[in-house]
DNA sequence: GACCACTAGAATGAT
DNA sequence: TCTAGTGGTC
């Protein structure tokens, strides 16, 4: 096993334990994907395990197919391969073969726009005003609820106000629409099998026998549920090897608990610790700014990471007058760390509203990018469209799906329709909810497909609606006759062949539509490929796929795209030579929710006084655990980087397209000054040069009294000259810039304060520039 | 029933 | 700025 001849004492270690409970506490860098993958590879190959008794679970698929390829190319598996997978893929699995307690074998995932669908139902149904509760909120407050193992009935204290009594109605009907749908939401796929393994112990101890190891990666980010589940499985064993980071914990707005790994030693009696505190990605610059920020955290374990690599570049700063200019800026320094052939780039913000600046400027410079996660892919309607008709065909009391294609091309089954179907009595002598019906095509009496069979035969409804129903019920059936024992690629074609979807966007003859043909090909590829992979492969198996698959995991542009633009959290795992951290400003990185606690929805643009950076934190006389996350994310990111990192703001950012006055994030005070390099901006002259970044220096400055809603060049740069803003310039004029030398305006574009100028420069050819940046005099 | 124009609300993060 | 949802018109 030459793998291990490579490895440093400690991981050595952790590779060669094999019985009993092990803590692997992995600093950002320190090769815990390596430790994971080669602890499976040698228990694999010394024959402690056959591969398909060990147990590998990570938080993305991403990072699952990462180890599945290292794993592969460290021991041969053969045919009895390990599982490694998501907790939401491992469960979908356990389900699919075992069924639930409150679902059959044959559910449908819900995801979060299904959730969503399902919701605004609910809530409609019952008159609820969206601004008392909206179908966001609510479905929030469930997953937390859940994530937490709390019934309906035990929503969090709320549940004397009005409010509270909503809630707790709004679960219950969403627990009894899911069941009636045989449809499970992302949370329930943990909780369902946590109650299959609680409710029937032979099946828990099947599995709990089976697994003779089991590995959990990010173990800092498992949630009450997922613990229970661990527990569950390593009753028999005992062989549990978890690995973390407690400052690298990110999802605990989604549930996850620290002391999970905190208090690992307490859950497993007599586990090992090892801790892997050598890092090999980062400078000693980078590590140590890294170091100071998270050291200012409460509630962690000391550590203190080494690297060989001592020295190195100072972290950049730079403060942009607003986000046009932020994204113009780093998409010039990208350009310089192109040709350096630093590549890929990393570029980090924290909300995905973020990337469009960005996408824009990159664009403009004819940059390649690939997007990480975003909406995009997911979100196209002839994608979701496709699954759905793929679902109904799974499960035909799949009410969300339903819904969505019934008149999808248009069938002339319209409002109208729906209203009359929704109103139809359940039947009195309906066999209970879900899956106690006859799984044949009647479906449940209750569901709309039931409801749809019962109108097409005793003519429930106007004559022209019922041949339009028939139609549809015609259709789905004949298409379930054809997915029995078809390749699944075969399956989606009839769908988008008989189904008249194809047919429809064929006739339309836009680019847009055959875009929309591309995608729907491209889906019909995928199910060729998943044909290809999977052993045992089905419909069902493929639509679970598609709807485990995160955003995160689907990514715009090519894998050698120079630049890669992505979310703090998609960032997880991945490094980068350099990495540009970008919109480091109070409010949203750290975000307002950590920032101001519940007061951040009423503050507006005027509240830019001078403030105690860590107001947030004292506040309420305690440690603010949400700044805690925060600051963490912020770890998180800055540890991505090799040999680079550089961090920058913007001094006026727009949100839903209007402007606002921003103060420089906290985290830069938190970083030694004299690890910082801050840059000048190019296109204006400064007020003043800050000896020290973020001092005071920049921050804070107030508007002027507000009787003048025009914004004002307030926030760190002035023009001295202010009759440049006035000076008219049109296209074809000469011009003279101090940096970019003489150029030709090709065009003028007014925006709300200010003119975005394209001009032709002689020497370094077109830019885009604002004119009240940009020191143009006519030459 | 289908299509278009208008408005209100939105965006922390992801399986 | 962009989108989903609503209401009006053909």
């Amino acid at each position: 096993m030459d793998f291990i001849s490579d490895l440093n004492p400690e991981q050595k270690q952790a590779v060669l334990h094999a019985d009993g409970p092990l803590l692997v506490l992995a600093g950002a860098g320190s090769g815990k994907t390596r430790v994971i993958a080669c602890r499976a590879a040698r228990l694999i190959a010394d024959g402690l395990a056959e591969p398909d008794e060990l147990l590998a679970v990570t938080f993305t698929n991403k990072a699952a197919e990462e180890m599945r390829e290292r794993v592969k190319s460290l021991a041969a598996t053969g045919a009895r391969r390990p599982w490694i997978c998501t907790f939401h893929a491992l469960c979908a699995r356990i389900l699919r073969r075992e069924g639930g307690v409150r679902v059959g074998r044959d559910f449908v995932i819900y995801d979060s726009a299904d959730q969503s669908a399902a919701m605004k139902r609910i809530l409609h149904d019952l008159d609820v005003d969206d601004k008392l509760l909206s179908a966001r909120q609510a479905l929030a407050e469930i997953s937390e609820a859940k994530n937490h193992m709390r019934s309906p009935g035990n929503l969090r204290g709320e549940s004397w106000s009005a409010r509270g009594d909503l809630l707790a109605k709004a679960y219950e009907r969403y627990r009894r629409a899911l069941e009636a749908a045989n449809a499970l939401d992302f949370d329930d796929l943990l909780l369902e099998t946590m109650r299959l393994f609680e409710d029937r112990e032979p099946v828990r101890r099947r599995y709990g026998e089976r697994f003779r190891f089991i590995m959990v990666d990010e173990y800092q980010d498992t949630n009450p549920p997922q613990f229970r589940l661990v527990r569950l499985l390593t009753r028999e064993h005992r062989n549990l090897c978890v690995v973390g980071d407690p400052d690298q914990s990110i999802y605990q707005w989604r549930g996850a608990d620290l002391s999970n790994i905190l208090d690992f030693q307490k859950h497993f009696a007599g586990a090992t610790v090892i801790r892997l505190e050598r890092n090999y990605r980062s400078t000693q610059v980078i590590l140590d700014a890294a170091g100071a920020v998270i050291e200012r955290n409460r509630r962690r374990l000391r550590k203190r990471m080494r690297t060989d690599r001592t020295g190195g570049a100072l972290v950049r700063c730079f403060r942009a007058g607003d986000d046009l200019e932020e994204a113009d800026w780093v998409t010039a320094r990208l350009r310089e760390a192109l040709d350096a052939g630093e590549t890929p780039a990393g570029v980090l913000y924290r909300t995905n509203a973020q990337s469009r600046v960005l996408e824009e400027a990159l664009g403009r410079a004819g940059i390649a990018y690939r997007m990480v996660g975003g909406v995009r892919f997911y979100e196209r309607k002839e994608i979701k469209d496709t699954l759905a008709y793929l679902r109904l065909l799974i499960n035909l009391d799949d009410d969300v799906s339903l819904r969505r294609v019934i008149n999808e091309p248009k069938r002339g089954i319209g409002k109208g329709v729906m209203a009359a179907l929704e109103k139809l009595a359940p039947e009195p002598d309906a066999a209970g909810p879900l899956f106690a019906a006859a799984p044949g095509d009647a479906g449940a009496a209750d569901s709309l497909w039931g409801r749809l069979n019962r109108a097409v035969n005793q003519e429930l409804v106007p004559p022209r609606a019922v041949g339009a129903l028939r139609g549809f019920r015609d259709l789905v059936q004949a298409l379930r006759g054809l997915t029995a024992d078809r390749p699944v690629a075969d399956v989606v074609g009839e769908v988008l062949g008989r189904t008249g979807y194809l047919e429809k966007l064929r006739e339309a003859m836009t680019e847009e539509a055959q875009n929309r043909i591309d995608n729907l090909m491209e889906l019909v590829a995928a199910a060729r490929d998943y044909e290809i992979r999977e052993a045992e492969p089905s419909l069902t198996g493929f639509v679970d796929g598609q709807s485990l698959l995160s955003e995160a995991d689907e990514a715009q542009g090519s894998e050698d795209a120079g630049v890669w633009l992505m979310t703090l959290h998609a960032a997880k795992g991945l490094e980068f030579p350099v990495v540009f951290m970008v919109g480091l400003e109070e409010r949203l990185f750290p975000h307002a929710r950590a920032v101001g606690g519940e007061r951040y929805e009423r503050i507006a643009n005027d509240d830019l006084g001078e403030g105690d950076p860590a107001g947030g934190e004292r506040a309420g006389g305690g440690h603010n655990e949400a700044m805690e996350e925060e600051r963490r994310l912020c770890y998180v990111g800055m540890t991505r980087a090799r040999t680079r990192l550089v961090l920058t703001s913007a001094a006026r950012r727009r949100v839903y397209g209007e402007y606002r006055d921003t103060k420089p994030s906290r985290f830069l005070d938190e970083v030694p000054a004299d690890l910082i390099d801050v840059v000048e901006p190019v296109f204006s002259t400064p007020v003043r040069s800050p000896a020290t970044y973020g001092r005071g220096a920049y921050r804070g400055q107030r508007r002027g009294p507000a009787d003048d809603d025009r914004i004002q060049p307030d926030y760190g740069y002035a023009y001295e000259d202010e009759d440049q803003s006035v000076v008219s310039i049109s296209p074809g004029d000469h011009v003279r810039h101090p940096t970019f030398g003489v150029g030709t305006v090709i065009s003028v574009e007014p925006l709300t304060d200010d003119m975005k100028l394209t001009v032709s420069f002689r020497d370094i050819g077109r830019k885009t520039l604002r004119q009240r940046f940009a020191k143009l005099t006519l030459a």
